[in-house]
RNA sequence: GGGCGGAUAGCUCAGCUGGUUAGAGCGCCUGCCUUACAAGCAGGAUGUCGGGGGUUCGAAUCCCUCUCUGCCCA
């Protein structure tokens, strides 16, 4: 069979046929272990769900490219690899989603009514849901498509609703009315970190508030004069000697009468939190409206006055300023106090103010009934099982970071109010106002008996269903009556290593941590002893990767416009190039700033790649035709190696012993930069510049080429050392490989995928150092010549002979591979010279001299302005060494191979220094 | 305000548990369309390792400080 590939490696041909393959043949598919004689290894990830209204950016893509080269290594060294998939239902912005597309229509979700409209979202998720994972596919991720997951499934809904009932009857769970972040856009609490602060320019105001017995008045200074509706005090710091007399008495609240009454009278007291140098040190006391003030109004008794409602207008009956948006009645009243002559001051003043993550409309904080976790119980365990190793984080400094958020966190507000979500499984008595929490909505108030029940109408934060997923997708609690050790969790929990970006450390790494210790430790091990913390822990190992930038290094934006779409790129490029550019660029702890330059770098080693198939191939036909007999199918068998293989042979399986260490290496650590480097260099500056170039030597076809075993072992050779080169390459670009793989196989491979054979172990080949040092001193020795050849200018096509002084080895290894200085630098003799060599046209390494002997004249100047500056630069070196040398505390103090290599090193650059001399010296005046 | 990180070749970044003459890719310069590949081959140039100070026999690497810069938290 004959191979006709393409000169050029055209990705789009062959990705989505690969991609399509891998999910019909369930190929990355696990099946729960059934426990009888299993004792292979595992590696479990959960892949960290997208929201199901996403779409794929830079950010998943490198994520996703990091699980996929990790799986795939694990899953061909031959581990029990699961990687598991899904979507998150994200409350907020599905439900914002689809409430925009029935403003569309004229519609909103009130008219509609709760059920309608989450029967309207499910169509949406129905009909849009799937985007991103079908992205994925694109992207060859190797997950497990048959244990795909939802967040709202019926199965991990049931699921929630145990941890919730669970935690509430532990005590863990309380509702009650405090100050929370409020979004008045989709009119919802959401938690602190929901919300983003950013400093905007602003205004401070000072505002007179007369003393109610008339006989003065105080200044107030505040950001949010519109608040001053619902204030109930004015605070002044107990040490203030301005106000201390004031302390105690009334003022009068301006603008606060309603129906034409008079204003509120509230009191002056005394509280360290009003700081004197801050505006005029005396603020006013706005309780339902600013968590400083709530805490204060905490402190004092003072009642809680709510005067904004869901939407941020005023609510106040009564009050000229009912119904006006928060900042239009800041305006009128700005211009009533101005009026009034009560407005003393405005000063600009930068501040802080909270952004809702979703929205991005100004969080307003409010007083609301909301439902908290109580979170410093679950926080203990997860800084225990942190601080005691259980969990290790790369980079290290993210478990600083963890440590110190844990240390200082507060209740979580895990009430949402929104239709889309898990309803939080709580119903209230009207008749009593009992809290019923509750598996199964219950029949009857437990406390009265009542029949009156009303569910709780507040769903649970989008994170705290996720926060269960490391044991909610294994199938916990399991059964009724179970111990809620299902067969998948035994198999399967902890999972190994959870990658993701730092941006949702908070938000999931930590909920999921606490969460899974929480709930695990009551879970008995597999062989029923008790659980304890180390294997409580959601996952092992917890991998932080950067964030993709664009070129320049800025955040990418949709509003900035400078986005960069994966699936465009990977359009222009191929999925392969573009995974390797985000793995070599994946060094830890710094951003990635994505450059289609790079990109069009590993598109051309992908062509690369597939062009050293192509000589394969090309090699292969000739052979056959010349007679040789050898089967494709034992590509995958490293022939052995008999005592006239030739050099170059011994050297590829060297490297390759070699390159599958260092891969090993860096993949354990998470260097996926590390990795691709080492199989990239190898591949093209090892295999190809210098493997494949030297093996021309033995692949003479045709007359005067007789039929010989050094071809026959070559050919065996190329084809073995590829196989497992595309082996070695193929978690990085799965694409490729693939087909190359099964090209080379001729279509009847030994697996249905490359991606479920052996990865190539340092075992796997001879590592023979002497030859690797031998190859090596080779290539110095030909680059060298090639080097003096372009500088004499030789013409390329011209062969030149050389003159050659080194030790018996260096003897003795030239005169072993005549043929390959033949071929790869054009030397058409050998002559051994007994002296050094010096002159124009000599080079000098520490292991050898080399001339190129040749006629023309070089270029005088040029090569004294060569010399001279090595000359320089040896001199240099040199001065340096040999003061070390001189210096008795170095000598004394320095370990000994210090010194030793200090030496040598010292030894050599003399020789090289004395030789660069002679060769100046003997330069013709200029 | 508290904390963390970064500053190394024109660009993007490695190297940093101190140790021999600081690397890679891209870009740049020169010569080659050599039947695997011009998305290629061969050769070449390029850095007072942000400034200053200190520790040490020895500092890109450790410490202090300054400047610039990014991020997280409040």
């Amino acid at each position: 069979m004959s191979h006709e590939l393409p000169k050029t490696y055209d990705p789009s041909v062959i990705e989505e046929r690969w991609a399509e393959y891998w999910v019909r043949e369930h190929l990355f598919d696990v099946a729960t272990p059934d426990g009888t004689a299993d004792d292979a290894k595992k590696f479990t990830m959960l892949l960290p769900p997208p929201n199901v209204t996403g779409r794929l950016h830079m950010g998943h893509m490198l994520n996703q490219t990091e699980m996929d080269i990790l799986t795939r290594w694990h899953r061909m060294r031959g581990e029990t690899s699961v990687w598991i998939p899904g979507t998150d239902h994200a409350g907020i912005a599905t439900q914002m989603m689809v409430e925009r597309q029935l403003a569309s229509e004229g519609k909103n979700r009130r008219e509609l009514g709760r059920e309608p409209f989450i029967e309207r979202v499910w169509q949406w998720k129905e009909l849009y849901g799937g985007a991103i994972l079908d992205q994925m596919r694109r992207l060859g991720a190797s997950v497990d498509w048959s244990r795909e997951y939802f967040t709202m499934d019926d199965r991990l809904s049931v699921a929630v609703k145990e941890c919730f009932v669970r935690l509430w009857e532990q005590g863990l769970i309380y509702r009650g009315a405090y100050i929370v972040n409020w979004d008045p856009a989709i009119q919802t609490a959401v938690s602190d970190l929901e919300v983003e602060h950013e400093e905007r320019a602003g205004k401070i105001y000072h505002i007179r508030y007369p003393l109610a017995d008339g006989t003065g008045s105080i200044v107030v200074a505040t950001t949010r004069p519109e608040t001053m509706l619902g204030d109930v005090a004015v605070a002044v710091n107990p040490e203030d000697e301005r106000y201390k007399a004031l302390i105690g008495k009334l003022v009068r609240l301006p603008l606060s009468g309603v129906n034409g009454g008079p204003d509120r009278e509230i009191p002056i007291l005394a509280d360290d939190w009003a700081k004197p140098e801050f505006g005029t040190g005396a603020v006013k006391v706005t309780p339902a409206h600013d968590p400083n003030d709530f805490a204060i109004g905490q402190r004092h008794g003072l009642p809680n006055l709510s005067i904004l409602n869901d939407t941020a207008h005023v609510d106040l009956p009564g009050s000229h300023y009912d119904g006006l948006d928060r900042y239009a009645a800041r305006e009128r009243m700005i211009e009533d106090l101005r009026e009034l002559d009560l407005l003393v001051d405005i000063k600009d003043h930068t501040l802080s103010i909270g952004l809702s993550q979703r929205t991005g409309v100004v969080i307003e904080p409010r007083l609301s009934q909301q439902w908290f976790i109580k979170i410093q119980p679950l926080a203990d365990k997860a800084i225990e099982a942190v601080e005691q190793g259980h969990i290790r984080f790369t980079p290290d400094q993210y478990r600083k970071t963890y440590e110190e958020w844990m240390k200082n966190i507060h209740d979580w507000c895990i009430s949402r109010q929104l239709w889309w979500g898990h309803r939080i499984p709580a119903w209230h008595c009207i008749k009593c106002a009992e809290i019923n929490v509750a598996r199964e909505t219950p029949t009857a108030c437990a406390k009265c008996g009542s029949t009156e029940l009303t569910q709780e109408t507040d769903v649970l934060d989008t994170w705290f269903s996720s926060g269960l997923l490391p044991f909610t997708v294994f199938g916990w609690p399991g059964t009724e009556g179970s111990n809620g050790l299902t067969p998948d969790l035994t198999a399967f929990y902890p999972t190994e290593l959870l990658v993701t970006g730092f941006d949702i450390l908070f938000f999931w790494v930590a909920r999921m941590v606490m969460l899974g210790c929480h709930f695990m430790l009551d879970v008995p091990m597999p062989d029923g002893s008790k659980r304890e913390l180390k294997d409580a822990v959601p996952f092992r190992e917890v991998y932080i990767h950067a964030l993709v930038r664009d070129a320049d290094r800025q955040k990418m934006s949709k509003t900035k416009g400078n986005v960069i779409d994966p699936i465009e790129v990977v359009t222009k490029y191929g999925t392969d190039a573009v995974r390797f550019t985000l793995a070599s660029m994946a060094s830890p702890g710094t951003d990635i700033a994505f450059s289609e330059s790079r990109t069009e770098g590993y598109r051309a080693f992908a062509n690369k790649i597939w062009n050293a198939a192509r000589f394969l191939f090309m090699q292969a036909d000739r052979a056959k035709e010349a007679g040789y007999t050898f089967s494709m199918q034992a590509s995958g068998t490293v022939p052995d190696l008999p005592a006239n293989t030739p050099l170059e042979t011994r050297w590829i399986f060297g490297r390759l012993s070699a390159v599958s260490a260092e891969v090993d290496r860096a993949l354990t650590d998470y260097r996926f930069d590390e990795a691709a480097a080492a199989v990239y260099q190898f591949f093209w500056g090892e295999f190809c510049d210098w493997y494949l170039e030297l093996i021309k030597l033995r692949l003479e076809f045709g007359e005067g080429h007789e039929k010989n075993d050094v071809t026959a072992l070559t050919l065996a050779s190329l084809v073995a050392s590829f196989e497992a080169a595309l082996r070695l390459l193929s978690p990085f670009m799965p694409f490729l490989t693939e087909e190359l793989w099964h090209a080379l196989y001729e279509n009847n491979a030994p697996a249905k995928s490359i991606a479920l054979t052996r990865y190539p172990q340092p075992t796997d080949f001879a590592a023979d150092e002497a030859s690797v040092a031998a190859m090596t001193t080779l290539q110095e020795l030909i680059t060298t010549i090639r080097a003096l050849r372009k500088e004499l200018g030789v013409p390329e096509k011209e062969a030149a002979p050389i003159n050659l002084h080194g030790d018996n080895r260096i003897v003795a290894l030239v005169d072993a591979n005549r043929d390959m200085l033949s071929r790869m630098a054009r030397v058409s003799s050998v002559e051994f010279a007994e002296a050094t060599l010096s002159g124009s046209n000599a080079r000098a390494t520490a292991s050898f001299d080399v001339a190129v002997i040749y006629e023309r004249q070089i270029d005088v100047v040029a090569e004294r302005e060569r010399l001279s500056k090595e000359l320089a630069k040896l001199e240099k070196g040199l001065m340096a060494a040999e003061k070390q040398l001189a210096n008795e505390t170095f000598m004394s103090k320095a370990p000994a191979h210090i010194v030793e290599g200090l030496r040598k090193q010292s030894a050599e650059t003399k020789m090289l220094y004395d030789k660069a001399k002679a060769a100046l010296d003997a330069l013709p005046p200029a």
